[in-house]
RNA sequence: GGAGGGAUGGCAGAGCGGACGAAUGCGCUGGUCUUGAAAACCAGUAUACCCGCAAGGGUAUCGUGGGUUCGAAUCCCACUCCCUCCGCCA
């Protein structure tokens, strides 16, 4: 959520960073019921200032023995009556304000390169050469169904297609890189293990962004009304809803593994095959709440924390900054990790790392104090995969393949696997 | 799923139709005292919105939403959450 009075200030500015992210908007709607808004507030307040003022004159009366004209009580029944009016146009005022002010995405950082979409972003820097092999590669779902550790067919046979179940040291080798993630970022760079639900209601699904645009893309349980979580930044941003933090709490580093749920419906038929776009997927993600003077260094903090798993595997990637046109709906500013896949030979965005300002701090009444006395603020949150299993779980499968068909694991994952190839 | 109890400020806890944004205690902040600290004493200590350049003023908030009333923390209805017991269950 953006700022109600950043609009009313500088509309001009609104539009602009909108039309920057490729959004048409002339805010002209929400302006002017945020002046009816304020103008009913402004005769409604008068109104209960004299109700008040009376009742309080009738109270004393009443305490004192002195007798209250009728004639006074009805006149301020039909105060009460049009107060209570007033509260209902306001309260249907700011409904209908926030829905709107709910639709409009984060305003990008304006360090942010202008662009349309995902081929106006700029390629920051690669780590890593793409490999040679003197062989011939098989992408990831020749390998899972060769050596029997991924099963695609099964998969869908249990829920469709874009689900897969592992099998063996396939299984294995997913639990190790979510254990071995988990405990790489909370031993080396300080953050904290939280185990959230992976169903929440509505508000606080609301709190993260993905609600009210983009509930499509979401899996709902009718009967109760909670949504199955897409990614844990979801749960994170709700653990500290309607809290004030001190200062001296800040930053907060957390990371969390969920499974992630998310229904596609826009990518129908793209990425079909292998577990590359899947309806359910692991994922260790990290999430930090910060003093919004600092977010910004966080965020390359952040994104130096996932970049670091990717070099621990000794993956080849590259970071991709988002441009305006790309960064996601709470995002102000983004990068992209893409790992190289040698087998199907094409780079797979593993993580990105984001800083949301203050946007879900907003929609989720997530506060600080500056100081002991200062009026409470915003933070800011930021987010970013430390990674995404089923694609970390590709590149290796396709970049450690040996030449005699076997996989050799990474060095890390070793005590974590007990293995050290698959075949 | 069945039966009961509860939800008040940072915490504990009073209040059960008017003087209650709310007693009291604890905590916290500042001050006095002290070489310093502790103790004691004094003062302060919620959030949002609206008007205002500001100083300041107003409105709302006692789990949430509705209702009764000139007036609701207090009465009525619905919901949510928490606790206890019984049943069921990984």
């Amino acid at each position: 959520m953006i700022s109600i009075d950043l609009i009313r200030n500088n509309p001009q500015l609104v539009i602009d960073a909108l039309a920057n992210r490729g959004e048409s908007n002339s805010l002209e709607d929400i302006l002017s019921l945020d002046e009816s808004r304020r103008k009913n507030i402004i005769e409604n307040d008068e109104l209960k200032r004299h109700r008040n003022e009376v009742s309080k004159s009738i109270g004393e009366r009443r305490a004192n023995g002195q007798d209250v004209d009728p004639s006074e009580i009805e006149v301020m029944k039909t105060v009460g009556e049009k107060i209570s009016s007033l509260d209902n146009d306001i309260k249907e005022l700011e409904t209908t304000i926030n829905d709107l002010l709910s639709r409009i995405p984060n305003l990008p950082d304006t360090q942010v390169p202008i662009g349309k979409d995902e081929n106006d972003n700029p390629i920051t820097r690669q780590h890593g050469e793409i490999p040679q092999y003197s062989f011939a590669l098989e992408p990831h779902w020749d390998i899972g169904e060769r050596l029997d550790i991924i099963d695609l067919p099964r998969g869908a046979k249990l829920s469709g297609s874009r689900f897969y179940s592992l099998k063996g040291l396939g299984s294995k080798l997913e639990r190790a890189l979510i254990a071995w993630m988990l405990d790489y970022h909370t031993d080396k760079h300080g953050y904290t293990e939280v185990s959230v639900p992976y169903m929440v209601r509505q508000d606080i699904i609301f709190g993260s962004g993905n609600l009210p645009k983009f509930g499509d893309n979401l899996y709902h349980d009718h009967e109760d009304d909670l949504w199955l979580i897409p990614t844990a930044e979801v749960p994170i941003t709700g653990l500290h809803k309607d809290e004030i933090l001190e200062m001296s709490e800040l930053p907060k580093y957390y990371v969390a593994h969920t499974p992630c749920f998310r229904r596609e419906q826009a990518a129908a038929g793209r990425d079909t095959r292998g577990i590359k776009r899947v309806h359910q997927f692991h994922k260790v993600e990290m999430y930090k709440i910060v003093d919004p003077e600092t977010s910004n260094q966080e965020l390359y903090s952040l994104l130096n924390d996932a970049e670091d798993i990717c070099k621990e595997l000794g993956l080849t990637y590259r970071i991709v900054q988002l441009c305006t046109g790309d960064i996601s709906f709470v995002s102000a500013k983004s990068f992209d990790i893409e790992v190289w896949a040698a087998g199907c030979e094409e780079w797979l965005e593993v993580s990105t790392c984001s800083n949301c300002t203050d946007f879900q701090a907003r929609r989720t009444s997530l506060r600080y104090k500056p100081d002991a006395k200062a009026r409470p603020q915003f933070v800011h949150t930021l987010n970013g995969s430390g990674l995404a299993i089923p694609r970390i779980l590709i590149a290796i499968l396709e970049n450690y393949q040996q030449e005699d068909g076997t996989i050799l694991i990474p060095e890390v994952l070793r005590p974590y696997t007990g293995f050290d190839t698959i075949s």
